[in-house]
DNA sequence: GAGGAAAATGTTATAATATAACCTTTGCGA
DNA sequence: TCGCAAAGGTTATATTATAACATTTTCCTC
């Protein structure tokens, strides 16, 4: 194992143990399934789809079916820990814990790479315009998909 | 039938004519089952489904397949006619016959009107935004959920 | 610590969305 | 008219997601 993994796993714990402890402010319960779909969810910059996360489950622990995952996904969701990739049908880790901001998605289709972004700009215009229409935003959803800095000369 | 559903009518009759002539510029052939569906499509201010499609062409010529139906519908996306909601998995007419312009939508989840917009602040802080992170954007999925002017008030 | 309600998970079945693969028909230019 | 390319038909199946009900776990109360 390398340093740059061996921080990354550190950094990891880290996360999952303020979650926990976020979990605990809000009495909710990060079960076993829960903060492992989290972990394995986190691993990662790219989005998951849900039966991605049931085939690495079922590969740790047998047989697993797509309600506990998706159970699982609903809960990590409606606690701000991770996004829906509504274009991807996919998951990715929120790096912060908060429950609703406003954020903008950067999703590389050269190599998966999905980066978050939370750009003031585009939030201001976003509200601007619905406000200019009397629409009420619940959610805003911002993907832009294209090609990553380093996927651009490949 | 009221005057405004013959206006609507009428309306609809000369943009499918426009984009008759639009294909026959491209080379391209709207061909019955596209027309129907991009038809079906265009008159309603909510977005359709596959599956809506499928039924609403099978109460017409019985038996169709999902194959027929989403063929149209690559069809009608290149072409630019529709475009597809991603939050939504469905389809919605396109007012604009050019093939790529970015577009954002305000999706009422009260009545389920989705409307198209193209605010130039947006469009122009999500370039500014991929920009300063050497980001290239091939498409840009910008979809507003919430209360349209008349549901928030239900 | 026993009882019981609420939360979480297990289990079975199926709904909803989408595409692969192969075949037939149609349109159209050589 | 031949033959190719585009479009559509047909069958089967992949992918994503949820409904409904059973069981287990948690944890509060007494």
């Amino acid at each position: 194992m390398q340093l740059h993994d061996h921080d990354h796993d550190l950094c990891l714990r880290e996360a999952l143990d303020r979650i926990q402890a976020v979990c605990h402010e809000r009495g909710v319960k990060l079960t076993e399934v829960r903060r492992r779909i989290l972990e394995l969810i986190w691993t990662s910059h790219r989005a998951y789809g849900a039966y991605d996360l049931l085939d690495m489950l079922r590969a740790e622990r047998g047989r697993v079916d797509p309600p506990t995952v998706y159970r699982a996904l609903d809960f990590l969701l409606d606690q701000g820990f991770i996004h829906r990739v509504e274009s991807l049908n996919a998951f990715i880790g929120c790096p912060l814990p908060d429950r609703s901001h406003s954020v903008q998605f950067f999703i590389c289709d050269g190599c998966g790479t999905t980066l978050e972004a939370q750009d003031r700009g585009i939030t201001q215009a976003l509200e601007r315009s619905a406000k200019a229409q009397g629409f009420q935003v619940e959610q805003k959803i911002v993907e832009l998909r294209g090609r990553c800095a380093g996927c651009c000369t490949d």
